[in-house]
DNA sequence: TAATGTTTTGCAACGATGTTGCAAATTCAA
DNA sequence: TTGAATTTGCAACATCGTTGCAAAACATTA
């Protein structure tokens, strides 16, 4: 328990139940623990990860309905991949309830398949065609990250 | 049957024969067909579109291996998608087997769910941070495409 | 703290998607 | 036309993701 002697670093906890209180949503275990994960790793992660980190601690539609909640509160983003599957990881700018704002470029590692948020890059403006019009980019870079890089 | 009277429209099935034959596939009912429906729309197929218009034409499995096949010979491409669902469409470029050079955007609209390649607008080069290497960018806008709008 | 209403969870069952092994059919080349 | 090589269809399976519903956990009020 945190004490006037500790107070430097804030108690994780605390901070995780502050975002889930935010949002309106009841803090459980698998809230929990579920968050806590995507702060631990600092990185995007898969349904299948969490799974093999949690264990056997909840069921699998626990984790799918926990992360479409964290996705329509504005808490996590996903992240289209070349092979199409799943990532979703933390959103560090100011997203809300059905509307977020990440528009930055990911990178995913082909080596150690880690997939980084770059969070100050933000994707480009294209020009496109007479008649089109956008309203959103996904920009994935793949290739060497800086920890595998030699 | 083409004759001396009608070459200024080549024959479809003799083009898609060529191209299969470059790539050293067999001829078959299949692979003509697929190849035939990706030129008729122009547009990415999916494979479950794929499975609607060649109905139980062919069986699941071998839409699945000549798509595949495909890809490996450099006859298609994927597409990566905001909500992963797999697309295909054919390459423009010189793309041969295992080495693509699809290095365009792709738009995908909103409302009618079309996917346009947008085969000279070419992805930007992004600054990443240091120590990582770029080896693909893969850049997806969505929208409202020209058909759609108004 | 205890009771109560609301939300979340686990389970079971299901549909969609994608893969593999193998025998039968098709294609190609001699 | 024949035989070898490739491709296909089928069956069986694995993974992924969704839904309905009863039990459990959570938040709120007293
Ligand atoms: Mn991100
Ligand atoms: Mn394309
Ligand atoms: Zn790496
Ligand atoms: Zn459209």
């Amino acid at each position: 328990m945190p004490t006037a002697f500790l107070p430097i670093r804030p108690d994780m906890k605390a901070t995780i139940a502050e975002i889930l209180k935010r949002n309106q949503l009841s803090i459980t275990e698998s809230r929990t623990k579920i968050l806590e994960l995507f702060q631990d790793t600092g990185n995007a992660l898969s349904h299948s990860m969490i799974e093999q980190e949690t264990g056997k601690e909840f069921d699998r539609v626990t984790i799918y309905r926990t992360l479409q909640t964290f996705v329509e509160k504005g808490i996590i983003h996903t992240i289209p991949t070349a092979d199409n599957s799943v990532l979703y990881a933390l959103c560090k700018e100011a997203c809300t309830q059905g509307h977020h704002h990440d528009n930055h470029v990911h990178f995913i590692c082909d080596q150690c398949n880690t997939t980084y948020c770059l969070d100050n890059i933000s994707t480009p403006d294209i020009k496109l065609p007479k008649g089109f019009i956008q309203t959103q980019t996904d920009l994935v870079v793949s290739g060497i990250c800086k920890n595998c890089n030699s």
